[in-house]
This record gives structure tokens, sequence and C-alpha cells, in this order.
DNA sequence: CATTTATGCGTACAAGCGTACGCATGAATG
DNA sequence: CATTCATGCGTACGCTTGTACGCATAAATG
């Protein structure tokens, strides 16, 4: 149970963005933003910063540039966002958003089928 | 296009309770949260009037008594939520966030049984 | 070497959030 | 009627968040 300060909406973002390239440079991370979504290189520095203070990423300095890792495993922070928001908007059921997402986000083909495979597996283990 | 101010977690456990059973007062409000989530009184008040200033629900007087109702759909207030979610801590794409609740989170066999409804329900439509 | 560029690091700062107190007043109760 | 209870309403307050500036310094470039 280790008890770190909740996670920010923007850190998040940066959080995300790292896990894709981890490790990585402020530069770095600040570059993989997608166009539509840039902020201020040292508003990026910020959130890294805080978010190695409330312990989910590590830093070490290379030389004199400073080099960003995760350290907390996305699918935990994924774990603990999304629970909080089922338990908030949901009252802790998870049906409803699943309802929610397969009616109101568009849901293609392919992504039908492997939805359809997930279930599939499901149902196997929990037999 | 309706720019209300964003809501923020405590204020959706409050909105969210509201749904539930508006209209009502800030006591039937608070007495509606669950055991485990007692907060004070007149954190409820608080929380209320905000969502009031923000637009998300009305209120009038009934006598001394003010009497809170939803203006803002429960329906549009998740999409909100789960779209800003989405895009932050999966880039957008929906599947991620389907993997997770399915691996993730226990979904029993009644709910599988379902689940397999709404997909099949949304093939129909897609083809 | 002088100048430009990139970065670390400290600092800032208004707005928002979570949580709640206190007072005034009206209602209920003994 | 006097006291207690419930509520509206205003206010508070430290913390977090989002966003960024500025300075010092090191590296690169002309």
């Amino acid at each position: 149970m280790t008890e770190r300060q909740p996670i920010s909406k923007g850190e998040m973002e940066i959080a995300r963005a790292l896990w894709e390239i981890s490790p990585a440079t402020v530069r770095a991370v600040f570059e993989s933003l997608p166009d539509n979504r840039k902020m201020d290189f040292s508003t990026v520095q910020t959130y890294l910063r805080r978010l190695e203070t409330k312990g989910y990423v590590t830093s070490k300095l290379d030389g004199r540039v400073r080099v960003y890792a995760s350290r907390t495993k996305a699918r935990t922070v994924i774990r603990e966002t999304v629970d909080d928001l089922v338990q908030r908007l949901f009252g802790g059921e998870t049906m409803p958003l699943m309802r929610h997402l397969i009616e109101e986000r568009g849901i293609d083909e392919k992504n039908l089928a492997e939805l359809r495979e997930l279930i599939d597996r499901l149902e196997q283990e929990t037999e």
C-alpha cells in the first residue's frame, strides 16, 4: 500500500507521455506531446518535477541533462484512476461505464471483434 | 455547446447523489451518501452551491428550505468526464479502457451475458 | 573568444478545491 | 415562552493545479 499523493489530470497526461518513451528528457517528453496539446516546455518540466515529488517517476542527472523514468507502472495508475472515477461517477459499479463506452463512444468493427474475444476469454477463465 | 466550468471530483459525487433523488434538499442529499463517505453537511451544501454556480443544478427556495434539482443530464456529464479521462489516460482511444475494465475489474456471469447482448445489438446497428 | 541556445532550478501566482465554521433566523419541542 | 435544532448564507483557509517567467550556467556555434 504505497500511499502516493493523487495524480492530477495534467500530471497524468505527462505521466502517460513518459510511459510511452521512458526513460526520457524533459525535451523528449515535451516533443512527444500531440501537436494539438502543446504546453510550455517549463510546464512539462514542472509536471515532471511534481510527479517525482509524488513518487510516480524518478530521475537522475545525466551530465547536465535530467532524465526521467517511470517508477509506478501504468497499470497501477490506471487502476487507481479508473477505480476512483467509477466510484464517484457510478457508485462503484463497472457495468454502467461499460454500457456508456459501448453505447456512446464509437466502436468500430475490428474492435468489436476484439471485444468478443476478450469476453470469450474471460468466460473461459470464469468457468 | 453550453460551456460549463468543469466539474470537480468532489462535486461529481454530489451531482451523482442528486441525480438519484432529484429534486432534493441538502439534507436529503447528505443522507443519501453511502455510510462510508460521510462528509460534513455544510460541505455538501457548498458543493451544491458551487454546482449551481457552474450551471449543473438549479434550486429554488421552498419556504425556508432550498430544493436542488439536476439541470444537466447525467449522460452529458458522464460523457464529458469519460471523454476527458480517455483523452488524458489513453490518448483518446476507447479500447484500452475497455480492456482494462474487462481484465482488471471483476465482471460476473450476469454482466458477461449483458455485455454480449450489448455487443450483439451494436453489431446489428453497425451493419 | 563572444554570442546564442538549451536546460536546471527556484519562484510565482491566481484560480480552484476540499473542507468546514459561525451567525442569524425560523421551526419545533418541552 | 425559553431552549434546542435545522438551515441558509457568508466566509475562511491551506493546499493543489495549471501555467509560466527569469536567472544562472553549460554547450554549441560562428
